[in-house]
DNA sequence: GTGAAAGCGCTAACAG
DNA sequence: CTGTTAGCGCTTTCAC
């Protein structure tokens, strides 16, 4: 079995033409006759001939494909961004190398290794924190690099994302505003996670502007599933003194809360009311509705997708672009009650 | 700017060695004597080199790439699955390239020419349907490929996942079970779409054989989004004579119409019971809990993974395998009433 | 415009 | 066990 597919001599063969004017004929098209570039793509055509972007990529021209390490695609947030994000790719000529790390940042570095190997012209990474090895690396081989999903302002690599701490702060305000004084809040480990905690710090900051704290018994961590939240959501509730009002560090917490207050037989928002962070598909359509901030992953997607294309493309080689995508406070049912003096 | 990177001469050089022993160290480390291979590895460490796997899979050897075509990653039950797929295929050692078509079968045979053109060693796709000339390119390569998510006994390529039609068949023998005769149904359109097509030809065999029918005016058909199956399932139940029961295409369409009736005021399941079919995540946790049939994306992208690689390391070459993952009924609140005769 | 030839980074014979 | 040699499929000078 000699050669099992045509290779770019066979087409040259088929057109009557040397390699050369058929790579040509892909690579600079202009540089080639009208009718020549005719009968080359006849000969690829008949021969079968799909091109060996492998081969390309040794000479240090594009492999058109782009990296992204991402902790799980197990979720529902995260499909959103990445789906945004490859399809954007797409549109620009790129296929995505996709690998996930399962939150173990260590793994992370072997990753971008692997990822390298495979000569991926640009890196995308989810969130800010990640090792020092990892930043290294990245640096040493200048990988054009997005770091997607958080806003940092002193982030070291070109990021685009949300502002977790002022998406922390806009439901806190929220609530606030609600009439509420005691609050609760159910968060995901905070430790390894640096957007629960800038948004549980955003939440907290605005608290104790208001002149309130949240006391330990009420600060509830929770794993992302619907199921944990709302063990932790009925334990809270089930206390002496419940919250009137339970801020959830993301969505799927919150509509985990949903249910175990109604589950309980409680009214949201009348006895107890709920909002998360996220705004993920159904927020909005559950019932009652989710109260949340948009973090727009769609958006954050694209542009991100956009940006790291222009990197590679040689734009942007002076600074650091960092983007907040804006976010939008979604004001719906699971919070429509305003709490009287007496109430609180 | 000569070389950027270290090559595989630079760690040759460094390591006082020839290329080829380089090479070897790496590829058949059985070859190579310890000590030679501890002073590569130092090189390695010193020129910071890393691999150049476009230049491996010149020589027809392994890309370490899996290709997968999916409609869109934006939707849970998928990412579950990519997810379980992904990793499994990193655990031996493949690295998975990610494009998607948005449901457009047309665009699908591009994205596996792309895919081929990269080099990859397998092609995963979702589903069975899929264009003819998809088919007879992946048969011409000879790819290794394998089509996940669709059980079908006649399929023309490997296939491992659910047989949609006895998951339609399990629920409608569900709800039939409960005693429902007026029953509705919301499904996702079923042309281009094998997966609902098969479901929905499931239960309504299961009525048939039941001796009874649904009358078209209580067939509905809703995209895949929360919102709007609330309208749909709002214009089924605000008949004169509502079903009992409705059965869904999918847990998203079922989760919507739990919303909607309960936003109408209606109790579930007495004056209406609510049947899906995936068991998506969050399912289980809602309130009331959504009786469904379990698809178990993540066993069945294990297995696909698995079959996959067994298919590139040149197992299975005789015949076709497939592999009907077991479907799980999971019966919850959201059915849990007994119809008796008056009511029906 | 097009062809000939050199070479990208790596691997697989083949000697030694 | 290790080095030498000849490519893999393609792109890119440099001539013509």
């Amino acid at each position: 079995m000699r050669k099992k597919y045509a290779d770019i001599i066979d087409v040259a063969i088929a057109a009557g033409v040397s390699a050369a004017t058929v790579s040509r004929s892909f690579n600079h098209p202009d540089k080639v006759r009208a009718d020549t570039k005719k009968r080359i793509n006849q000969a690829v055509e008949r021969t079968g001939y799909i091109r060996n972007r492998a081969a390309q990529a040794i000479h240090g021209k594009r492999s058109g494909m782009i990296g992204l390490i991402v902790p799980t695609l197990d979720n529902a947030i995260f499909a959103n961004l990445i789906q945004a994000f490859t399809s954007t790719l797409a549109e620009h000529g790129f296929t995505m190398l996709v690998t996930t790390h399962g939150y173990d940042l260590k793994s992370e570095y072997q990753l971008l290794r692997s990822l390298l190997s495979h000569r991926v012209e640009g890196i995308a990474l989810i969130g800010l924190e990640h090792n020092a090895e990892t930043y290294d690396l990245l640096e040493l081989r200048e990988t054009p690099c997005v770091a997607i999903w958080n806003y940092n302002q002193l982030s070291r690599i070109h990021c685009v994302g949300s502002d977790n701490f002022e998406a922390g702060q806009q439901i806190a305000d929220h609530i606030l505003s609600k009439g509420h004084k005691n609050i609760g809040t159910i968060f995901p480990q905070l430790a390894g996670n640096d957007r629960a905690a800038a948004r549980f710090a955003g939440v907290i900051s605005k608290i104790e502007e208001a002149g309130l704290k949240i006391p330990n018994e009420l600060r509830s961590q929770s794993i992302y599933s619907i199921k944990h939240a709302r063990i932790c959501c009925r334990a809270l509730l089930q206390r002496d003194t419940p919250p009137t009002a339970l801020i959830c560090g993301n969505d799927v917490i919150a509509q985990g809360s949903i249910y175990e207050a109604q589950a309980l037989g409680m009214k949201i928002p009348q006895d107890v009311a709920v909002a998360g962070i996220g705004d993920f598909s159904g927020s909005g359509e559950i019932y009652p509705s989710l109260t949340t901030v948009r973090l727009r992953a769609n958006k954050i997607g694209i542009e991100a997708a956009q940006l790291l294309v222009g990197v590679i493309n040689g734009e942007n080689t002076q600074s650091l672009t960092r983007i907040a995508v804006d976010l939008e406070l979604q004001e719906r049912e699971s919070t429509n009650f305003q709490i009287n003096a007496e109430n609180a």
